[in-house]
DNA sequence: GCCCAGGAGATGT
DNA sequence: ACATCTCATGGG
């Protein structure tokens, strides 16, 4: 299936921008269980395509193809590291994720590192997610909240997640008896956050990249230690704590604010805006 | 052994 | 509201 010939970055949007953490290569292309769905990405010399069980809107929709990036770029053009970053990484997008399964994740991100992340992420799927056959491979997908909340401490900390077990399973739970994670999109920021932050295993940061990465809100701005450190070197914003940077940062850039997170985020992990 | 990783929660002030 | 400590786990 053609899915348009955007300038999408498939690896460095799918792999290497730690936004999301279920792709992985197979052949040329990229592969992952969605929302219970396989899904394959690749590239050919006349654009993107796809394969596996979704239509073609989810995935543009998915993969942000219709949203106009230069346009983005202009808007922050004046800001010396916004138009170096988002120039260094042309094909970059900001992923739309179901926005439980961005919740997951980002309950595991909380004081670790992206592959660790990432073998978390894969281990709760190979032993509670939906699987599928695809060349030859293996390709599994998270679990369903009311699966998750079925599972025992005991169960998930044999998989590696230490203290965040108990935070799985009763965001789950809450999740499966009706929090209303997927009407989030379409409440005001503040609200939106406020109620994610009632989850256990969410605080300020995590409920952030929820609501970016999960729910389309473009203004939120998760800070993590590298775009504190960014925000200070670059923007000169003083802060007694993540909290205030977060409110500054999105005081200043507006509601395209966590568009431009993700590609100062990267910039500043891969070194490649250098830090004072 | 130490420090770090896309932090959050509990406690004390 | 703010500071400090602890929480698993693996890699450098």
């Amino acid at each position: 299936m053609y899915l348009g010939n955007e300038s999408m970055d498939l690896k460095l949007s799918l792999l290497d921008s730690a936004q999301c953490f279920c792709w992985r290569p197979v052949d040329a292309g990229y592969a992952a269980v969605l929302q219970g769905r396989l899904a394959y990405l690749y590239r050919q010399s006349d654009g993107l395509h796809a394969q596996g069980d979704w239509d073609r809107d989810a995935l543009r929709r998915y993969l942000d193809l219709d949203r106009d990036y230069a346009r983005l770029a202009d808007r922050y053009c004046e800001l010396e590291a916004a138009r170096r970053a988002i120039a260094l990484y042309p094909g970059l997008r900001v992923l739309r994720q179901d926005p439980w399964e961005a919740l997951v994740a980002f309950i595991l991100s909380a004081n670790n590192n992206v592959q660790r992340i990432r073998n978390l992420a894969a281990a709760i799927s190979r032993e509670l997610g939906p699987r599928f056959d695809f060349r030859g491979e293996a390709i599994y997908g998270l679990p369903a909240p009311d699966r998750m909340a079925q599972c025992d401490e005991a169960q998930l900390r044999a998989l590696g997640v230490g203290y965040r077990a108990p935070y799985l399973i009763e965001t789950a739970r809450r999740v499966a008896e009706g929090f209303p994670l997927w009407e989030l999109q379409n409440w005001p920021y503040a609200d939106a956050h406020a109620a994610l932050v009632q989850l256990p295993g969410v605080g300020d940061k995590v409920a952030d990249c929820v609501l970016l990465f999960g729910c389309g809100h473009t203004s939120a701005f998760p800070v993590d230690v590298w775009v504190e450190r960014l925000l200070k070197s670059w923007l000169k914003l003083e802060a007694k704590s993540r909290k205030e940077m977060q409110r500054k940062a999105r005081a200043i850039l507006g509601e395209e604010a966590g568009l431009l997170q993700q590609f100062l985020f990267h910039a500043a992990r891969m070194g490649d805006i250098e830090l004072e």
